[in-house]
DNA sequence: CATCTCGCTACAAATAGTGTAGCATAGTTT
DNA sequence: AAACTATGCTACACTATTTGTAGCGAGATG
């Protein structure tokens, strides 16, 4: 699968446009999950399978050259760890951890009326 | 697919973390398309389908259904619309719009250097 | 050298997504 | 009323992506 690289067309859009790009490389399978398991701080590979639980390598590393290309991620001494933009990004969506709590009670809510 | 509902198990985690489903719900292929095009206010499914440029009925359709069943979105006289979660939730998300665009930068830079 | 751990690849099977055609329903026009 | 239109959506064969297991090659340790 080709890298979102933002500029040029990406799944779902001719246009190029960089959140089109982004929406792209963040609904991936894992990518989201990824970034979000890399908060807690570095990992390296076999780790950060880990706290995926199940991911397979195969994929964890295509994802991982995907966000490494588009400087989200980058691989140190440490392992793998968020980049100044990775930070910035998860930053924006960390207030979803919070978010999805109120909104789980209200699913489940839901199911039992 | 499973729907990843809050409270039992999902791609990428046995917890039942409510984070962990939505991860799952908008790492699914073009879930935040999907939402991100509902902003511009109702589409018909049609109206939906062109917005997102190259989605397959067969595919709208089965997002559709899960975020429906997740109370992210529903359907109204005029169409599909955000629910008032959905609204929440990008409201959240919105901020990645801006982002996107100097992250682009960035990532530009990058590969000319 | 034997044994670990590491990042990562191979590859076949399973699953998910695409694209085109078109059905069924409802409303409009002639 | 027959013909035309637009809608939401399904069928289905094809292609692409993901999974899961096994294991390689490199480096560290004893």
């Amino acid at each position: 699968m080709a890298i979102p690289l933002p500029g040029s067309q990406v799944r779902g859009s001719k246009t190029g446009k960089a959140i089109m790009a982004l929406l792209d490389l963040l609904g991936r399978t894992w990518a989201l999950g990824i970034i979000w398991n890399l908060q807690q701080g570095p990992a390296t590979f076999r780790e950060l399978q880990q706290r995926c639980e199940k991911i397979s390598p195969t994929l964890l590393n295509s994802r991982l050259k995907e966000l490494k290309a588009l400087q989200l991620v980058d691989m140190q001494e440490t392992g793998y760890q968020l980049t100044q933009q990775g930070v910035e990004l998860i930053a924006i969506i960390l207030p979803l951890g919070d978010w999805s709590k109120h909104w789980e009670k209200q699913v489940l809510e839901a199911q039992n009326v």
